[in-house]
DNA sequence: TGTTGCCGTTGATCCAAGTCAACCACAAAT
DNA sequence: ATTTGTGGTTGACTTGGATCAACGGCAACA
């Protein structure tokens, strides 16, 4: 639970070690006994830095390897033929990218970076044999592949039964508590996604977002200035989701 | 409409094996070796039959087993506090329910049963257990988990980017598909669900999908008579998701 | 053989979000 | 300091799907 001091080098560079991590309780290692941690140092290989606007991996390419962010952050799309995009999900550190490519070794999404970002390489044959051994990596692992399935859901019903403005207000909900779990304010934060690439994840057009932000400025619910948000009346974001007045 | 003999009956009652069922090319087990199927005769404990419009398990409900359909339907959906509704997906035989469970060891949605339906209970802790002994069965796993966020994937790309004639074209042979899969006709089949449930899963309302059926009619690509489909042209319904003539 | 209730269809109207277009802010490049 | 380009905002107008409402088909059941 303490802070710890940073990653080590070695002379073979620099060499991972989870258990010197200070993402632990957001990332896979998440309640992993002492014991079990120790041998998960042996599970990351590298670590890969990808630039801003590069792919980690593209719809189509081999599955090898889940990927840990450990610092960053991305988004996942997919693309139809005609060039439509539908942005899957935004994530940041500690979250695991990846996922998608188990079922048929290859990966269905793209993987951006949304900024300069580093991931740890988790090479998957390798984590299914460390997770025969290591109880509590394949529980923990069990568990970060459900709460993605759980997530989808949520995006669902955001996409299927939510109006503009709601969808906008769960949105930033959602950042606010995941920068809250990263020790970030809850308050105020820097989104690092355009309002096209909320519009998509959102099913929104881009103009759209942009207004349901103005709309949320002038009610005094958030401050806007670009990508800085200010979120100024979180309960009134919350109102908004369980019932809109207009609905019925 | 059944291919194979049923399943033996034993002493004991009801004993089910999975390497003597005919859905085994569809469910859990696929591409495990002959060795390592008998073995997961163990894992499956008891069968369960649910009646139409019951649930097998409920948002909230404690998790303890994932199921496998063995017959019937069912659809899983999440409810918002103020009563809207959002069907996640539809499953059918063969198909997996109650992954959602694993991340907080709650469900998070509700299963129903769309038809007197029978399942396969799979008590999670013993499928944690002998997937660390037997390799396929773990990686069968894991590919069950992950082709179910690759399918919800699909729903987002549905419900952010298309327009509800593309919706309903690709529900219909998402549909189609799945029935061949199991034997069934690919131009011919009975929808369980209701058009609401069809609409909630769409993100449309019942009459936008009652009206999208009759467009189909009209043009000639499927044959409506209340639930009963008949797929007449299955390219063109096809070409309507690749590119709407409207769209751009 | 009604009667009841659910499910589906169809029409008329409305409105939230999309489209089109102009303009502004700001950062990077010259 | 000026240009260029990308991203964001705002306004005017259009439209796809929602809403409201009436009605029809069919199965379950008295």
């Amino acid at each position: 639970m303490q802070m710890k001091a940073s990653v080590p080098f070695t002379a073979a560079g620099l060499k991972t070690a989870c258990s010197q991590c200070n993402l632990l309780e957001l990332c896979l290692p998440f309640g992993m006994t002492d014991t079990e941690l120790d041998r998960l140092d042996e599970l990351v290989g590298a670590r890969r830095k990808i630039k801003r606007q590069q792919p980690l991996y593209r719809a189509g390419d081999l599955f090898e390897a889940i990927y840990a962010i450990r610092a960053g952050s991305f988004k996942t799309d997919v693309l139809l033929e005609d060039g439509r995009e539908q942005v899957t999900g935004f994530q940041m550190t500690g979250e695991i990218l990846g996922l998608d490519g188990i079922s048929t070794e290859l990966h269905s999404c793209n993987a951006i970076a949304l900024e300069d970002s580093e991931v740890c390489v988790i090479p998957y044959g390798k984590l299914e044999e460390l997770s025969r051994v290591v109880e509590g990596l394949q529980h923990q692992f069990h568990k970060v592949m459900s709460r993605e399935i759980v997530r989808d859901h949520g995006v669902m019903m955001l996409l299927g039964s939510m109006r503009a403005e709601e969808r906008l207000a769960a949105f930033l909900l959602n950042m606010s508590q995941r920068f809250t779990a990263r020790g970030f304010s809850a308050a105020e934060f820097h989104l690092r996604m355009t309002r096209e690439e909320i519009g998509s994840y959102l099913g929104l057009k881009l103009e759209t977002v942009s207004r349901a932000f103005s709309r949320f400025q002038e009610d005094g619910l958030v401050g806007v200035q670009q990508k800085h948000i200010r979120i100024l009346n979180g309960d009134g974001l919350k109102k908004l989701i369980q019932h809109q007045p207009g609905a019925r």
